[in-house]
DNA sequence: CTATTATGCAACTAATCGGTTGCAAATATA
DNA sequence: TATATTTGCAACCGATTAGTTGCATAATAG
C-alpha cells in the first residue's frame, strides 16, 4: 500500500508515537504502554509509519525495536519551504508596524 | 467542528489547494478549474482548510477570495523544530564520514 | 423584472480509518 | 518438552472521509 508521509502524521497517536521512539528505541509492547488503546491498534499505527519510511525496526530476538528515522521528516520540511518566506515575509511587515509606532 | 492542521494538510488536494491560494487569492470556481473534481468537492476542503484557519476569506460581492494565512503553518513548523537536530546530527555525522574518506 | 452566475448547505454513498478480538508463529523460560 | 511472552496478521465494526447530486440564496447582467 502507497503510504503517504503527510497522512501518517496526521493522526495525534502517531505523532505520539514518533515523539517517544525519537527519543529512544522502542518495542510496540512498550510503546502501547504509553497509549489508551491496544497493543495491536499501536501495530497498525507502527505499520503505517513503517511503510512511509519515518520508522526502521531492529530485530532483537523475539523482539522488535522502532526507530525514528529522520531523514524522511525532511519531506515535510521541505514543503513547508516554500511557505516559510511567506510567515516571514508577514513578521517583517509586523517588525514595521512595530518599528513605525515606536517612532511616533 | 474541532480541526486540526495536521489533519487538514493530510489530504494532497488540500496541499494543492494551499499552494495556489499562496500565490495569489482565488474564489471556488477559479479554484475548481485546476482539479479533477466538481467546485462542491473542492468547497467542501475550503471549509476545511478555514475552520483550522489556515485559509481567510474576503467577500467581493457574490464571489468570495480565499486567502492563504502563512501563520497557522507555523504550528507545523514548530512541531518540526523538535525533529530538526535529529536529522541535522545525522547530516553531521555525514559529513563526518566524509571527511575520513577524504583523508584516507 | 428575469435570467444567469457564484456560492454554501444538506443528503447520500463508497472507501478508508482507527479501533477491537482472535489466532498463529517464533522466541524465551521453567 | 511444556509454557509463557512478543509480535504480526486477518476479520470484523462503527465513525469519518472525500466525493457526488440537488437545491436554496444572494449578487450581477440583460
Amino acid at each position: 500500500m502507497r503510504r503517504d508521509v503527510f497522512q501518517a502524521i496526521a493522526d495525534p497517536t502517531r505523532r505520539a508515537i514518533i515523539a517517544l521512539i525519537a527519543l529512544q528505541p522502542m518495542t510496540p509492547n512498550a510503546l502501547a504502554e504509553h497509549f489508551d488503546t491496544s497493543r495491536q491498534a499501536v501495530s497498525k499505527h507502527i505499520k503505517i509509519l513503517t511503510e512511509c519510511e519515518l520508522v526502521r525496526q531492529q530485530q532483537a530476538g523475539r523482539e522488535i525495536y522502532y526507530h525514528f528515522n529522520p531523514t524522511k521528516m525532511k519531506e515535510i520540511d521541505q514543503w513547508l519551504e516554500k511557505f516559510r518566506a511567506l510567515w516571514e515575509d508577514r513578521f517583517n511587515q509586523l517588525d514595521d508596524v512595530l518599528l513605525n509606532l515606536q517612532n511616533k
